[in-house]
RNA sequence: CGGGACGUAGCGCAGCUUGGUAGCGCGCAGCGUUCGGGACGCUGAGGUCGCGGGUUCAAAUCCCGCCGUCCCGACCA
């Protein structure tokens, strides 16, 4: 199968991948998909190591509905108006109209909130440190794969804190702690951490924060993101607790998730002409082993030692690709376009002289490998290849990322070659606009820390507020 | 919702202008030769040509209506 230049056409080089190293494949609903297994492999491997940080911070997985009444929903006036558009929403059910129709939950904070209410009383009860692992359904125009589902799978942790600080502290623990770590260790992707524009904010929240990744085709894509959200939802849905003052009080709120769409941004971070190029820590297999062979006599001792070397390998992900019916050079492409980090091939010449032959998937490189000792020597070039990756991408960002001087030299510079722009900006959602129309790109995010910056709006002229991070964005 | 393209075998497509036996490549099945970078030969299976109506001796092809998909915008994890 031929691919298509990853720099001609990104999406089209995405989209076939995807498929053809069987990851997911569109599904019969508009919008949908269906995950093959190595694709969920690397969603499970992605989910363990949130998991682990969401517990290691001190959380507890719960589970909620996945439909509620629309009137809740209605409560709260901004989140209604950012979601309802997106809604799906159930009328018909056991055979005739619904008399109060059931929405489908595009997140969760409704629901939830309004059980908040029950569980709340006193500060005693604080924090609320949960968390749930669900589907949720948006009826988005445009649907990718992985990147943009109308159902797509992620976490959402839901928090209830005594006092903004708390829970501002709480929101930016997250994206530190949880997202940018299992980013940066696990997916090798590097992210920037930063905070949301007015335009760009969560309906509801009060601040979101983001995680802000460079993609192979030099867009921009949102990794996750953790809001702040006030009091928006306390009040909304009546939740009060007598704080140690004997007062009542509304607590303060945070939600924050991660997606399937990790996975999307995994492939476009790291990919090449050849396929997908897989970190070790959540490839499905690390190590493939290819046995060659003529003879049966050959067959039957190169099996053997294949099996023995597995057996050495048992630490690792291992599988050895033991099909008669396919020669090794399309097994050898077969892995490549999977993104297999390490291919071992095991074949007589190796045999006799005692080693094997390695192939990394980081730089295409074969070399060969004493068979004595050689976990070791694998296990040192699965790091390598989980550090390589995550180098290759920080330099790529790295190498796109510009500071213009004027509006123009932006426009330039996000059309060709593209990237992240950094400028000065008044803080004027006119000026965010005009950007926009201009050129397409939107501000990704803004430092998380609000601090004075020296230099002038890169539209307008006029002192700069902030310093902004702008981008094309998926 | 605006602008464009498309619907023919599991996948990718040709055929339609000018109506007349349903085609090609990949994949799939069988046999043989191959096997250290995507093998080759022979044989074979697989289709209500998106749906409904009309014109005609005859419709994948012409006409009318409907449905669906994809791409570019607006919306977004």
């Amino acid at each position: 199968m031929a691919l298509p230049s990853q720099n001609e056409d990104f999406p089209g080089w995405y989209q076939e991948v995807v498929r053809a190293a069987e990851l997911a494949e569109p599904s019969l609903a508009r919008g949908t998909m269906v995950i093959r297994p190595y694709g969920w492999a690397i969603w499970e491997a992605i989910q363990r190591a949130v998991d682990d940080r969401i517990k290691a911070t001190g959380h507890e997985n719960f589970y909620f509905p996945m439909f509620f009444p629309y009137r809740l929903l209605e409560k709260e006036a901004e989140h209604v108006e950012g979601f309802s558009p997106e809604v799906a929403v159930v009328t018909h059910a056991g055979g005739e109209q619904l008399e109060e129709p059931l929405v489908v939950r595009p997140t969760s904070e409704t629901i939830i909130w309004s059980t908040y209410a029950r569980w709340i009383q006193s500060y005693r009860d604080l924090p609320l440190l949960y968390n749930q692992w669900a589907n949720v359904v948006r009826w988005e125009l445009r649907p990718r794969v992985f990147l943009r589902t109308t159902e797509f799978l992620w976490q959402e942790g839901h928090t209830a804190h005594e006092t903004e600080e708390e829970a501002q502290h709480e929101a930016l623990r997250i994206l530190d702690e949880v997202y940018l770590d299992a980013y940066r260790t696990v997916m090798a992707v590097p992210a920037h951490a930063g905070r949301k524009s007015e335009s760009e904010r969560f309906p509801g929240a009060v601040e979101t924060y983001t995680l802000e990744a460079l993609m192979r085709d030099r867009k921009a894509l949102q990794a996750c993101t953790s809001h702040y959200l006030g009091t928006n939802f306390s009040v909304a849905y009546g939740v009060r607790f007598l704080n140690r003052q004997g007062q009542q009080e509304h607590p303060h709120a945070t939600s924050w998730g991660l997606s399937t769409r990790a996975v999307g941004a995994v492939l476009m971070t790291h990919g090449d002409d050849k396929g997908l190029r897989l970190p070790p820590a959540v490839a499905p297999v690390q190590v493939v082993i290819v046995p060659i062979y003529r003879t049966d006599e050959e067959r039957g001792r190169v099996l053997e030692a294949c099996a023995r070397l597995a057996y050495d390998l048992a630490e690792h992900r291992v599988k050895i690709d033991d099909r008669e019916d396919v020669r090794p050079g399309f097994k050898f492409n077969h892995w490549e376009l999977r993104g297999v980090p390490l291919r071992l091939e095991l074949g007589p010449r190796d045999l006799d002289a005692g080693r094997v032959t390695m192939a990394s998937r980081l730089t295409g490189q074969k070399q060969e490998l004493p068979l004595d000792g050689v976990s070791t020597r694998v296990a040192a070039a699965l790091e390598e290849v989980q550090e390589g990756l995550l180098r290759d991408a920080t330099e790529f960002r790295d190498a796109h990322t510009f500071r213009p001087k004027d509006l123009g030299e932006l426009a330039s510079l996000i059309e060709d070659p593209g990237g992240f722009v950094v400028t000065g900006w008044c803080g004027s959602a006119d000026c965010e606009a005009k950007v926009k129309e201009e050129t397409r790109a939107t501000i990704r995010f803004l430092p998380i820390e609000r601090r004075d910056v020296d230099g002038a709006c890169v539209v307008c002229g006029q002192p700069a507020a902030e310093e902004a991070t702008w981008a094309q964005a998926y």
